[in-house]
DNA sequence: AGTATCACTCGGGCGC
DNA sequence: TGCGCCCGAGTGATAC
């Protein structure tokens, strides 16, 4: 499941292939993952003919910077992009963006739970779903002030507050459950109960733990790859996720799995205690 | 208002 | 072979 290292690849990868390249028609086989405009072929009448600038990504959207517009994708489980051999497709493959040069743009995904939205461009991040954002990790608004003052006033599960989205952007279950590891703090801490040098490292953990899968190129689990196709190798430094009954690198226990906030949650007993 | 829980999107993969 | 169920990111509805 992509997450903030995984898109960011993606980006990287896909600029390269893609900048400068003018669309000449678009092909949509699954019409409800375009949720505007409202239908498919409004979205395709209205970026055909539009030359693509860059890729932007915020949290864990895309954004293609066209000359009028702005397409916000989000790949959710399983989406990927890929430079698609021009009229082949699999059963999978839903959106074909196809250029002016003949080469095409193929948006695969198995589970069709991406989404894609077109907006006039410079006006994408004052609507859903951009705007309810909160800031990046990486960015300057993202300070240890800031985590702190929001850890402080929930009662919420320390785990919830992560991949809340509204809170820090970009943090799926993979690199939550990785950075409270890191930082030895159990998931279902009520984030008002953190301690003020744990929220701290926590705050760095999370930081750290997301640049080394950005400068893996991404952890490669279910079925990602980049633009390009190729895994990332982020898989290789994971401590706890998926990692249920091996033992922990750290103090040989063994790494547990439960249910936290609803999503599937890895721990060490030992090297994350409960209180 | 904040919080918890659930339904919903979907299909591969699993257990039985 | 086939059925029911699980998983999960995000949104939206509902209830407290």
């Amino acid at each position: 499941m992509p997450e903030l290292p995984e898109v960011e690849t993606v980006r990287r990868t896909l600029e390269e292939l893609v900048q400068k390249k003018t669309i000449e028609t678009v092909h949509v086989d699954w019409p409800k993952m375009i949720k505007a405009p409202d239908d498919a072929e409004a979205f395709i009448t209205r970026i055909s003919g539009q030359t693509l600038h860059q890729i932007r990504r915020i949290g864990k959207f895309l954004l293609f910077d066209l000359d009028e517009d702005t397409l916000v994708s989000h790949l959710r489980m399983e989406g990927k992009y890929f430079m698609g051999t021009p009229g082949e497709k699999d059963k999978h493959t839903h959106v074909r963006f196809c250029f002016t040069d003949g080469t095409e743009l193929h948006y695969n995904d198995v589970r069709k739970f991406g989404t894609m939205h077109v907006f006039p461009a410079g006006t994408e991040l004052r609507v859903k779903p951009l705007n309810q954002l909160g800031p990046e990790p990486f960015a300057d608004e993202f300070t240890l002030d800031y985590f702190q003052a929001k850890c402080f006033k929930t009662t919420r599960f320390i785990k919830a507050v992560l991949l809340d989205q509204s809170i820090v952007t970009g943090l799926g279950n993979i690199y939550a459950d990785e950075a409270l590891f890191q930082a030895g703090v159990h998931p279902e801490t009520p984030a008002c109960d953190l301690k003020g040098d744990a929220v701290a490292q926590l705050y760095a953990s999370l930081i750290a733990t997301l640049r080394q899968a950005v400068e893996a190129g991404g952890t490669s689990v279910r079925s990602y790859v980049n633009g390009q196709g190729e895994m990332g190798r982020f898989q290789q430094q994971l401590f706890v996720y998926g990692r249920s009954g091996e033992s922990c690198f750290i103090c040989d226990g063994p790494i547990e799995k439960s249910v936290v906030a609803g999503r599937g949650t890895h721990t060490c007993a030992c090297c994350q205690p409960k209180d």
